[in-house]
DNA sequence: TAAAAATAGATTGTATGCAATCTAATTATA
DNA sequence: TATAATTAGATTGCATACAATCTATTTTTA
């Protein structure tokens, strides 16, 4: 049965492929938006959880983003310096530093709704088909942390 | 209405965000299957591309993988080195390359078959959720192509 | 057909992304 | 309670990603 083991060496035929191929066509277009806020996705994302909890610890970030320190602690740099997070490390445990938004961060919530606005647009679904793929991409993820 | 705009800012809403979550997960599983056989995700999917269709131009290969020139030219030069790829340019229009297979290279198709295997196990979907899931994958991206 | 436009890859610069390791601090346990 | 084990973040090193630019070629077109 050499046909099934062609068949499952098919690029097109691979799970993980669409959904990173879909997932990088889509953040690309992103950019063109988010490069008016001057900042980049992964920044956008981590504002939008800023923007859901103000005053998060980096380790929660990192949960809720599926990204670690090795990727946070720059990106949380690049946007204190960009003025729109604080760091503080002001709890019991000195080991755990929070993240707020400062008023710019804040602000930026305002004027960055055409964001998701035009990307809803852009993704051509009906309200059916993207909730059943929101619920089968949660079954994906769900089946990989059963291990 | 200040809930819907609340709710289009929500994190766990955007598509995007699971699709670019649920593949970055799905890549992580893939690299200690990889590392067996010292390559990478990306240097993976190209083999595959190869493997259905051996003298390829780099161009094609960047269509197939939706990648550009500045990802795949180091790319590949790794994938030289390694002794799977070689890399010529032996045809009518000089400024194109075509990619071929070393005999290693394609012996290491023989004993992949491993990968896809494991991993199509380590993504638990019925078969009828799974091609669903890749249908509308496709249609999310033919929509991004129609602009 | 000579100049302009387009094309294939390579190069450069910036931003992830993550494993592995490190440091400092906290918690568990012998 | 002194030591071992954990934990939160930072650091390091390597491998993407991709926009912008560059070079060499080929194709268009005036």
């Amino acid at each position: 049965m050499d046909t099934l083991k062609e068949e499952m060496l098919k690029l097109d035929n691979q799970l993980c492929f669409s959904l990173y191929a879909t997932a990088k066509e889509i953040i690309r277009r992103y950019k063109p938006l988010l490069d008016k806020f001057d900042i980049t996705y992964t920044q956008y994302i981590t504002l939008l959880v800023l923007w859901e909890q103000d005053g998060i610890l980096v380790k929660t970030l990192g949960e809720r983003l599926y990204l670690d320190s090795g990727t946070l602690t720059p990106l949380l740099t690049k946007l204190e310096s960009k003025g729109l997070i604080e760091k503080k490390k002001d709890t019991k445990d000195s080991r755990e530093t929070t993240v707020y938004l400062t008023n710019k961060g804040r602000e930026l919530k305002e004027k960055i709704i055409v964001v998701p606005a035009t990307m809803g647009a852009c993704v051509k679904l009906e309200l059916d088909d993207l909730l059943l793929l929101q619920k089968l991409l949660k079954k994906v993820r769900s089946g990989l942390a059963a291990e």
